[in-house]
DNA sequence: TTCATGCTTCGATGGTAGCCGAAGCATTGT
DNA sequence: ACAATGCTTCGGCTACCATCGAAGCATGAA
């Protein structure tokens, strides 16, 4: 038998349809009271209770109190990470819960994902790259082309070196979330979201813990003119 | 109710501890037959056999027919580094399976990590490194110093050439199963290991399977001599 | 063919955990 | 003080699913 850290544990939390619910609500970073979960997941309060102490217990969720209320945020963006990636092989494999409504849009268009652009625009931004050929991309790896290399310190003064880093890739693809596709992450990832960031084209949301990330009106077109697909 | 990905279905299938031994053993990227795995497990080959075919039905391991064997490997890295994102939630909040009693002491102290020394000696070796400044660690970031690089040619003829690599860090915290620490990864890592072998200071153990590294006389010298701590 | 090995399917069993109703605290408001 | 709201605890019910024995296929060996 094994030692090592108890996978399964946190894993059977997740793997509660309600409680997975209740996760994936506090996903946008924004904490929600007690009954608010309960309605989200679709279970009476006292079932919820007894999903959020577990959920506390694993160290999923934290609690915070205000008046009567108990309010439960995610505990970090580990955690965030962590779900994002399950959603992401829950949707790779077709298992999708059927209904697309876009419950929360502004999530889903564009977002954080550890430190770099996910959703609607981190997808179209990785397909805009690989099809101009800014990029090349097979499986799971990406490589920056010379064009690439080009582009991005033409347009977003990013260059090579800045990239470099001993432990980390400078691209990867990283499983979206909402869509099925892959979005760019690795240090050209995070660099790219950062120069949107110092360019004022983008921000994350201001509210604690959201993981939105709101284009400014100007940082929209600019960024439609370097990785729009005409539909935009 | 929701849209998006049915994570529940993916986080259950990880949440059953039989399941999550078997993705934990896959994890080295090797594939295992599906009688290896059930012993891994602990389970009987019927109940194993059930707990595969739910696994391939999720998409996280793919099977392999060769003679009258099946071989199971992990479907792709993406589901490694969600396995890995959960064992890291686990690991912080302290839920460590507490396997009682040093089971195989041998394991405990020195054993192959995908392809780099991990356990008490890879624990050891790490925070030598950092405690001389070879190394700097931030989190789970580790970088090679120059006075790192002039250690390792002059003491293990490893230069910094030969550790680069497209797609991989060359340095990389690794969480070990035994001790709560990190150990040294990434190519580094493995460049160091794969010396200790060359210079018979150490050899996988022989066993088939086994993930067991044994440490010669004067490969434990050696070795307490560069990265000792004074208590062996 | 006959036997052995590796794996799967079937059927039955038992333990576990999700679920809700009712009651119990806690906090806030009147 | 009393009531209302928000949440938790308790007890019992139910459904699900992991588990294993036995039997059934498939592949390879003799």
């Amino acid at each position: 038998m094994k030692s090592g850290p108890d996978i399964a544990m946190v894993a059977a939390l997740v793997g509660d349809p309600a409680r997975a619910n209740m996760l994936t609500a506090l996903m946008n970073g924004r904490a929600l009271t007690a009954s608010e979960l309960a309605q989200e997941a679709g279970i009476t309060p006292q079932t919820a209770s007894s999903h959020l102490s577990k959920l506390e217990a694993g160290g999923l969720v934290e609690p915070e109190k205000q008046g009567r209320h108990r309010y439960y945020r995610l505990t970090d963006d580990d955690v965030a990470g962590v779900l994002e990636g399950l959603a992401g092989l829950a949707a790779r494999t077709g298992h999708m819960r059927v209904r697309t409504g876009p419950k929360d849009p502004a999530l889903r268009r564009a977002r954080i994902c550890y430190d770099h652009l996910a959703g609607d625009l981190g997808v179209q931004m990785l397909d805009s790259l690989r099809s101009r050929h800014l990029v090349k991309q097979k499986k799971q790896d990406i490589e920056l082309t010379a064009e690439g290399e080009r582009f991005l310190a033409k347009h977003l003064q990013i260059s090579p070196e800045m990239l470099s880093h001993p432990r980390r890739p400078v691209c990867k693809a990283c499983l979206d979330w909402s869509e099925r596709r892959h979005h760019l992450a690795g240090t050209l990832g995070a660099a790219m979201m950062q120069r949107f960031a110092e360019l004022k084209w983008a921000a994350r949301d201001a509210t604690p813990g959201s993981r939105v990330v709101n284009f400014t009106r100007t940082g929209e077109k600019q960024f439609a003119a370097l990785f729009g697909n005409g539909k935009d």
